[in-house]
RNA sequence: GCCGAAGUGGCGGAACUGGUAGACGCGCUGGAUUCAAAAUCCAGUUCCUUCUGGGAGUGCGGGUUCGAUUCCCGCCUUCGGUACCA
């Protein structure tokens, strides 16, 4: 019988705060009554919250990945609970390598992987009870976005980048010009070698005129060198390369000449460095982006060659030490290598040319210490001092950057410095009090010598005076040089978007945008064809009959890379029904662009460049009225397993939120993501400490339950310290949650729940303001108490309470006495008295007299509602 | 090498503009309750110490200040980015 009895008692402590059955009701009450759809066009003032969103991949979701998920969720309940207009969506980026990959192994179209592992996320993500708008969602890999992304892509093919207007315009307008002055006078960026007037313009047939509007384009077809992952099978992209290595697998890159589309993200260089100053973003996140850009301002001088009607075109960003250049080093894949080897030498450098290209991007990333090069046998001609310098190639000068030659002055470069020193040549300082037996001098402070007319002047009016000199002598001007490279944007891969793009005559030509989208074909495997083709070679019929014409022409092969659907997706989700435009234009108007954006730091160098040059391109193109799609950006940080290695099936120690969550609950699970540590910030993750949070919330729980567990609050008015731990919790949770800093605001509200235990209090004014507080963290055990509290309509539309002062002011205060700053005691005096009466106060209170040991204080600083300090 | 961020108890972390270092939580110790356990509650918990007290202490060494985790200078360590970019 007694066990019977305790039997029961356990029962119905089990139940006390049954947060199975809370959540699982909420759950389905949300979804059936769309309690989180958001506004359209609306009076209120819009806010944008943005999630990276996730490539949906077999394992599902680790207790890492919701992190950013939960922060971005309570900054979005928190600011509609504020009364704006939250727009917080989420979607998926269902195109990408390892759906492909599965489906080669198993024969699986990655579209039915994909629709699984989707489903498996949005399984996960429900039961933690985040407050998206689902049906704004939006897949890459969809059909209706992936036209609007195709659609993009034309807008870019139809567009050139004009310097003097500095923003993108479209194709037609540069056509007129050459038809009116040929591209004499065209400022553009561009690739096109050719200099022509307008009947000559006119003169080329359409295939020569396509060729040369290609090298215009934002978007364009070239043969250059890039990174082949043959592992792969595919080209990657300047990020996605780490260490030589494929950032995905970690196969080797090797570098190989091939024809595909990239796209003209270089003619935005400037802008996107600049646009940087006008982010909130973290400060390493703007410096990885302008490390990556690497802006370096110089100058390019034209050498002539001893008995060579050529010129050497070289770029330095120290034009005064012009007068120390002894060699000239150009880059083995240099294009006057051939001309300018005299026959003497025709052996060595051909060697050296054929050692660099079998060397692998890993070997020369490996060994960059081993000086290596080969003497041509030709001479440039100094242009001041008529001099005769040898002109070497080395695999020390890149080819794709500047001009892939250099001057090279030893006392000012440590590369070139190595390089004279191991090949015997001339090392002469050109800045005073350079010893030039250790090494060069790179600093940008000094005063030339042998520098002829430069002699005696500063680094910086040296630069000034040569650029002078060299302009005057036409023989180079002032330069601006950006490592970015054009972005690669062909992939040799099936589960990506078709380009839409057909080819006449070898000639690339666009789909029409009302033939959109070009839908990825069915193919037999999802293999290269026999002929080294990719997957879309095995398609059948993969041709496009374009209007008015018979014929119908092969269709482009390749497909995009991973980032082009989530270059622009932000905006789809304004409006991702609509089949007439990419996004309308009120809304766009309406929701702008992101106010804050989360997301891992990973893609400082790929997505979230890219998506920054698509808004500007769209910008210019007069589609969109911003030209930054992000103004505040976070960093999630990453949460490390237990072992404080990263959360990885590989170590076996993921672990999955549903079994947190089972045991938990998700206002757990979310309350202990947030009490971890900042949220920038990487922390292991702890599965004891989330019993402290589950207390937390069972204790919030027994202050409005009796010990039937029946709901139970007061009518009466509270006293002033319940308002006082109220409107405590009020004034810091507002602003924690303002500058996203959930971990102190959790502490802050168990600090007022202890406080209001031990107050004994269950008023409901107190309990209301308190449920208020935690919903954004808590949703589901805060609305089931809302509802208890008697109200009919969802807590998501209740309205934040007001802070009032007043319940915060007190008439004394404890002082801090300290000696020599070194606190000694407390005092309690009353806050009304003046300095004078604080510090007499103070001096004629018994304890000082201890630690003053009879001497009279120097000095006492008394800060009002601080601290005392008594200097002795 | 260069650039960036960070170093606080046994652990995660707090201290927002220079003003009581260690909030809050985990863990640990002791106690209450219980036949017992779970759950819950109470007390303690930076280190040293000659313990109604005293000393040290925020990576290390200096400095500014009545007062420094916070500001300045020099170093060390860890993490991230980048890597012959002329």
């Amino acid at each position: 019988m007694l066990t019977f009895v305790h039997f029961f008692e356990q029962i119905k402590q089990m139940k006390d705060y049954d947060f199975e059955a809370i959540e699982s009701k909420w759950r389905e009450r949300w979804k059936a009554n769309g309690t989180y759809r958001t506004e359209e066009v609306s009076e209120k003032e819009k806010l944008y919250v943005l999630d990276m969103f996730p490539y949906p991949s077999g394992a599902g979701l680790h207790v890492g990945h919701p992190l950013g998920y939960i922060a971005s969720d309570i900054y979005s309940r928190y600011k509609k609970l504020n009364g704006y207009n939250v727009l917080h969506p989420m979607g998926y980026d269902s195109f990408g390598l390892p759906a492909e990959q599965y489906a080669i192994q198993t024969g699986q179209h990655p579209a039915i992987t994909t629709e699984q592992n989707i489903n498996r996320y949005r399984e996960q993500l429900d039961l933690i009870g985040f407050s998206y708008d689902w049906s704004r969602q939006v897949k890459t890999s969809d059909p209706s976005y992936y036209k609007w992304t195709q659609w993009i892509f034309l807008k870019l093919f139809d567009s050139w980048y004009n310097n003097t207007t500095d923003k993108a315009e479209k194709i037609e307008t540069l056509v007129a010009e050459f038809e009116k002055n040929g591209n004499q006078e065209v400022e553009a960026v561009n690739a096109c070698e050719e200099i022509f007037d307008a009947s000559t313009w006119k003169g080329f047939n359409e295939k020569k005129q396509q060729e040369i509007l290609l090298d215009y384009r934002l978007t364009y077809i070239s043969n250059s060198v890039v990174n082949w992952c043959p592992e792969l099978g595919t080209v990657l992209a300047n990020d996605e390369v780490k260490d030589g290595v494929s950032e995905r697998g970690g196969y080797p890159v090797e570098q190989r000449e091939m024809r595909q589309w990239s796209m003209r993200i270089g003619a935005y260089s400037e802008r996107l460095l600049q646009g940087l100053e006008t982010l909130d973003w973290t400060d390493s996140l703007k410096e990885i982006q302008r490390n990556w850009i690497g802006k370096s301002v110089g100058a390019s001088v034209h050498f002539d060659i001893d008995g060579n009607e050529n010129q050497l075109e070289i770029f330095t960003t120290r034009p005064d030490t012009i007068f120390g250049a002894t060699f000239m080093v150009l880059a083995p894949e240099h294009e006057l290598v051939n001309e300018l080897t005299s026959t003497d030498q025709k052996e060595e450098v051909e060697q050296y040319i054929i050692r660099t290209k079998t060397r692998t991007e890993r070997d020369r990333l490996s060994d960059v210490k081993t000086v290596s090069g080969a003497f041509t046998g030709s001479y440039a001609i100094h242009p001041f001092t008529g001099e005769k310098i040898p002109i070497w190639i080395a695999d020390y000068v890149l080819a794709g950057y500047g001009t892939g030659a250099v001057m090279a002055v030893p006392s000012g470069d440590q590369r070139d410095w190595d390089f004279a020193n191991h090949f015997g040549l001339e090392i002469p300082a050109v800045i005073e009090g350079t010893d030039v037996s250790q090494g060069a001098n790179d600093d940008k402070t000094g005063v030339l010598i042998n520098s002829s007319f430069l002699d005696g002047l500063k680094v910086k009016d040296a630069i000034k005076r040569i650029l002078f000199e060299i302009e005057k002598k036409g023989i180079g001007e002032r330069q601006t040089n950006y490592k970015m490279r054009d972005a690669v944007f062909s992939r040799q891969r099936y589960w990506g978007e078709p380009v839409p793009m057909y080819f006449k005559d070898g000639v690339p030509y666009p789909v029409a945008e009302k033939d959109l989208p070009v839908i990825l074909p069915e193919v037999d495997k999802y293999l290269p064809t026999e002929d080294g083709e990719p997957p879309l070679g095995r398609a059948e019929n993969w041709a496009y009959q374009p209007e008015g014409d018979s014929n119908s022409y092969p269709l482009e092969l390749n497909t995009m890379p991973g980032w082009a659907g989530s270059s622009w997706y932000f905006m789809r989700y304004m409006d991702p029904d609509n089949t007439d435009e990419f996004v309308s234009k009120d809304k766009l108007n309406y929701w702008k662009n992101v106010d804050v954006y989360l997301g891992g730091a990973e893609h400082a160098t790929g997505h979230l460049l890219y998506f920054r040059f698509w808004t500007k391109v769209l910008h210019d193109l007069g589609y969109v009225s911003f030209d930054e799609p992000a103004k505040k950006l976070i960093n999630q940080g990453m949460i490390l397993a237990e072992d404080g290695q990263k959360m990885s099936k590989r170590y076996g120690n993921v672990v999955n939120p549903d079994d947190i969550i089972k045991s938990f609950g998700a206002d757990s699970l979310r309350l202990h993501e947030m009490f971890l540590g900042p949220i920038e910030q990487h922390k292991p993750w702890n599965t004891k400490g989330i019993e402290g949070v589950h207390r937390f919330l069972k204790k919030y729980w027994r202050m409005v339950h009796n010990s039937n567990n029946e709901f139970s609050v007061t009518e009466e008015t509270p006293t002033k310290e319940e308002y006082k731990a109220l409107h405590k919790a009020i004034k810091k949770v507002g602003e924690d949650n303002n500058r996203f800093s959930f971990n102190t605001s959790v502490s802050t509200f168990m600090v007022a729940v202890n406080e209001l235990i031990d107050l004994k209090c269950n008023k409901r004014e107190i309990i209301e303001g308190l449920t208020i507080l935690l919903n954004p963290h808590c949703p589901y055990i805060t609305e089931e108490i809302w509802e208890k509290l008697g109200h009919s309509d969802s807590i998501v539309n209740t309205q934040w309470p007001e802070f009032n002062e007043e319940y915060l002011i007190e008439s004394n205060f404890s002082y801090p006495v300290s000696f020599n700053g070194k606190m000694r005691f407390k005092l309690e005096l009353p806050l009304a008295l003046s300095k004078e009466e604080v510090e007499n106060k103070v001096l004629g209170n018994e304890q000082s007299a201890k630690y003053l040991e009879g001497k009279s204080p120097k000095k006492v600083i008394v800060v009002p509602g601080r601290i005392v300090n008594v200097v002795v």
